[in-house]
DNA sequence: GTGAAAGCGCTAACAG
DNA sequence: CTGTTAGCGCTTTCAC
């Protein structure tokens, strides 16, 4: 087995307290003990004991992370901001994926506070009430990611989704359009209430005509099947708008394979701005949101609470979305 | 803060090891104590604390994986399927980025090794020996993922990347095309040396001429870059081929650009079968490689090898590249 | 069937 | 500046 802090003592001749003092704090350690015990510590290959120490300082250097689906290529940009951030503070991040489901955060959630994480990043898959207090009752520091809180007790990192979908229909009114349809998703998720709510607001100031149609997942298959809705209508809409990126490829599919020019004979307008929007069959327009940077700035705000709760102030950052204007949408 | 062994035992008026059998061993204890102090965990809140627990037991139920990159789609898959398979199995994953760099690895390798993890999951940085002895050492199983190792003595999951590079020249060979650019990524890279190899064999068989133009990262930016370059050639070959979708995707855009025709004019192939090839500007061929199901089958042999040491069978599991022809490659 | 007690490896007082 | 020591919360003998 590996060795401990008891061998690497009894070898550089020391006690096991001088040692644990070359870890934690080497300024306290005279230059010849600390270089002599260094030394030792390289050539056992000594490593110390997370647990132990993590028991004994009762607190540990990681930190959970719980998105919907990390292969939604937004969240894999903010997980990469997460990983980033953390790891240059020195934590490890747990990866969950809820799959925008309750009872899978639940289980994750739980797992979480068996590891015993000193905070969680999370994207809460339901719209309501995401105060976490079980979690807080443990010591454990909450923030949330990609969806904005109303309470001021916990940190949130988000993008402002009502003016991303009011940006979006003013982009498609500015256009000429006013017969629009609005691919989203279950109501149940925050970003989609928000999202919603920009759509209807700028619609009804610009007397558009919004047709909504809903899908259960927001991924490219089920952009194929909204398409197919899309198609279906009495009256073809003269613009699509579609909740992300993925669900935008998937009509954008279906409409070039049934003939239907994009932009000549419908606009289509995607949100999350991924990066391959840019390689789409027609460049995608499409809302973006800085992902990597909210990742960045979750992991840092909620380190922050955690290694210094009394005086962190809590914060509701709020990052804007913009319009990214390609080749899929024109003028009517 | 919350409650402990402790708190539970003294409330329910019984001892800190009847409180421990009840929760690891609840057949010994009488049935009205188990439910009197179960009643008590309940009414506290109680969790155990996982360190202690692993600390004195001396495993932890957490894996790592590292990859060079999540944001790379593939590898986004490949994590979808270990952090379902792991979970499916109440392990936690730690993901980790290493960047093709050995550094990072390294240093991901030994928080990992702090966090006391039960086992890694890890794509090599490097082509060179992936021993990871001193994970080993430490009781800290290891098996490779996307990467074949030569030596028995430990498990890796990974598609045969030299039969990968074949089919892609024997494909382009079947359509008449004997000059091909070869778009590859550093050598350092196991996946490259084997596809390189593939490639090399396939074309001398056929008496295809292979110019190799090498990038030094595996991304859309790169692929462009590379497509610059071979716009200077005073040769254009007839077809491209590229060592992921990412740099095909960039090739794409370059050469279309300027104004050369997909598949008219140059065939382009591209790796990974990346779910967006399907809708990209001209939809893209390509190996397509089971990412998900390398990651499953990866945790799967991972954790059981974890679980049982002695009885475990070190596996080395191959899967099959298979060509997927879509409207980017055609005859010359 | 239950309780007492010895650590797992480490940190943080506290003495010296 | 260095050594000694008491636990962190839990599991696990070993008595009773």
């Amino acid at each position: 087995m590996s060795a401990n802090l008891r061998d690497v003592a009894k070898k550089a001749g020391v006690s096991v307290g001088t040692v644990s003092n070359v870890l934690n704090r080497p300024e306290v350690v005279s230059p010849k003990t600390l270089e002599r015990v260094q030394k030792t510590i390289a050539e056992l290959g000594f490593v110390p004991n997370g647990f132990a120490r993590q028991l004994r300082s009762g607190y540990s250097r990681t930190i959970g992370l719980v998105v919907p689906d990390v292969a939604n290529p937004f969240f894999t940009e903010v997980a990469r901001g997460v990983e980033d951030a953390a790891s240059k503070r020195n934590y490890a991040v747990f990866l969950c994926n809820s799959d925008e489901s309750l009872e899978k955060e639940n289980k994750y959630l739980s797992v979480l506070i068996q590891q015993q994480v000193r905070g969680v990043l999370i994207t809460p898959a339901d719209a309501q009430g995401h105060e976490y207090e079980n979690l807080r009752e443990r010591g454990i520091s909450v923030a949330l990611l990609d969806t904005e809180t109303k309470n001021s007790s916990q940190c949130s990192v988000s993008v402002d989704d009502v003016r991303g979908g009011e940006i979006a229909i003013e982009h498609l009114l500015s256009l000429g359009h006013k017969d629009i349809a609005w691919v989203t998703g279950p109501e149940t998720i925050p970003q989609i209430v928000d999202r919603t709510m920009g759509v209807t607001k700028a619609a009804k100031v610009g007397k558009a005509e919004i047709s909504t149609i809903r899908v259960t997942l927001m991924n490219v298959a089920q952009g194929e099947a909204a398409a197919k809705k899309i198609l279906l209508l009495k009256k073809m809409p003269s613009a699509i708008f579609c909740a992300n990126d993925l669900l935008a490829f998937g009509v954008m599919r279906v409409l070039l394979d049934a003939g239907i020019n994009i932009p000549e004979q419908v606009s289509l307008l995607g949100y999350d701005d991924i990066s391959f929007g840019n390689s789409a069959a027609v460049p995608l327009s499409s809302i973006s949101q800085p992902a990597y940077q909210l990742g960045v700035t979750a992991a840092e705000l909620l380190i922050s609470e955690c290694e210094d709760s009394e005086e962190h102030a809590h914060q509701q950052v709020k990052f804007q979305p913009q319009l990214v204007m390609r080749a899929s949408t024109a003028s009517k």
